[in-house]
DNA sequence: TTAGAGTTTGCAAATCGACT
DNA sequence: AGTCGATTTGCAAACTCTAA
């Protein structure tokens, strides 16, 4: 399965530069859908496709409206399924502004990988989809617009707006989220007591204070500080429906949080220290064992904002694959991590772009050092939270590590990006 | 203690199917 | 053909269990 792919650095790279790519997966192959056959009609409103589709339904359609979206279907009775789009349902409004329709029968086997070629066919070329699963950071209406508008998502994407935790006082003082309906929340044993938390039960042994693991507790606590205040919209408003935050959990050998947003993680921090994926690495000077934070990015998004100081042309990574990145001058106070690490994960929901950095050097890398990236970071939280509530992961939701996170960022007090917090990172 | 397999869980999205 | 509620499916973190 481990396949190492070294890639030796370019001559003409600066004063920092990427290392090394390894390969861990790499599976590519002839896709058996890939030769779709579709039949297209022009269709007026109002008008029924049954005559259309005259004996074989089962099969994939694809919708297309007068402004261009696409809209990407399976059914056995595609007839039937029209009728659903055109006149509405519990799953979207009624679409009156359909302009065309084409459809590819299936008489048997998978409609789901068919439906899902076609989806990222489209995705690819360009369209925007209506369709939600399968597509995520899709712009339909999200019931989470209901608790932090469209226009509030905008302007935290780019940065414009105030970002002060009005209510994290009262949050504190609660002990437990403000907003979420409290009959449903599950209660954790440890939860009633708020400074009780595994976290620092781990980090109040003797031998979790020195080390490697000293000061990885308070630099844990910058991290997620920062990621309530500054990358999730509403944290105290949103919290339990929108985010949650394990305490310790068993997850893939053990991790000290994570941070979920919406359908999937966006932060967490592993148990164990980081080793490069590439034995390498192991002799270069910077990568000492240390604990580091995994960070989910949009697809795509991450070496853009590395190229403009790196020599990334043509550079493509392709899905778990990692690059690794060093700074020659970790000496420069804007340098918050001297190393890092850009990779690429698939979940089944979507494939994310995930940036490594040893923990507590989070917020100065994303608002300093790459300031482009915290604009990237918020708009993956607001789609993944569009995509839906963190039903799924509620029960694992630790209210009393999420009030010592916010009990960290009232005692802080930052101002503009906390300038003051970054001192004794450096 | 570690690794891996299998299970649990709540929810969203989509399909199915009975009925008119 | 259209409507609407029931049912199915897929998801992914975190869990338990088992074996070494």
């Amino acid at each position: 399965m481990s396949s190492a792919r070294p890639v030796e650095p370019a001559a003409s790279m600066i004063t920092s530069v990427c290392v090394a790519t390894t390969s861990r997966i790499s599976l590519r192959g002839n896709n058996p859908v890939a030769n779709q056959v579709y039949r297209r009609w022009q269709i007026s409103p109002g008008q029924s496709i049954a005559p259309f589709i005259r004996s074989e339904r089962r099969g994939i359609y694809v919708l297309e409206f007068s402004n261009g979206d696409r809209c990407v279907g399976q059914s056995v009775d595609v007839v039937t399924r029209f009728a659903t789009h055109v006149h509405g349902s519990s799953h979207h409004e009624p679409w009156g502004d359909i302009v065309a329709f084409a459809f590819r029968p299936i008489p048997s086997g998978d409609l789901n990988e068919a439906e899902r070629f076609e989806i990222s066919r489209l995705r690819k070329a360009g369209y925007t989809l209506r369709n939600k699963a399968g597509n995520l950071g899709h712009g339909q209406p999200a019931p989470f617009d209901a608790v932090v508008s469209i226009e509030a998502q905008h302007h935290w994407a780019t940065g414009a707006p105030n970002y002060e935790l009005h209510s994290v006082e009262r949050r504190v003082a609660a002990g437990q989220p403000l907003c979420a309906d409290q009959a449903t929340v599950s209660i954790n044993p440890q939860d009633g007591n708020p400074v009780n938390t595994k976290l620092g039960d781990y980090f109040a042994k003797p031998s979790h204070r020195q080390g490697i693991w000293q000061g990885v507790y308070e630099a844990i606590f910058d991290d997620l500080g920062f990621l309530l205040h500054h990358v999730i919209p509403n944290a105290v408003d949103t919290e339990l429906d929108y985010w949650t935050l394990s305490d310790m959990p068993s997850t893939a050998r053990g991790r000290f949080a994570t941070l979920n947003t919406g359908v999937l993680e966006i932060a967490f921090f592993p148990r164990q220290p980081f080793v490069p994926a590439d034995p390498r690495l192991l002799e270069a000077d910077a990568t000492a064992p240390s604990f580091w934070v995994h960070v989910n990015f949009p697809e795509h998004s991450l070496l853009p904002v590395f190229a403009e100081k790196y020599d990334l042309d043509n550079v493509l990574l392709h899905d778990g694959e990692e690059m690794y990145f060093r700074c020659y001058y970790p000496t420069d106070p804007r340098v918050a991590s001297p190393h890092w690490v850009v990779g690429r994960h698939s979940y089944r929901v979507a494939t994310r772009d995930m940036l490594s950095l040893p923990v507590g050097s989070l917020e100065k890398f994303v608002t300093v050092q790459f300031p482009g990236l915290l604009p990237l970071l918020r708009q993956a939280a607001i789609t993944m939270m569009r995509q839906g509530p963190s039903g799924i992961f509620r029960r694992f939701h630790s209210p009393a590590l999420a009030t010592q996170v916010f009990s960290s960022v009232a005692a802080a007090k930052p101002t503009a990006f906390g300038a003051s917090r970054f001192s004794k990172h450096c």
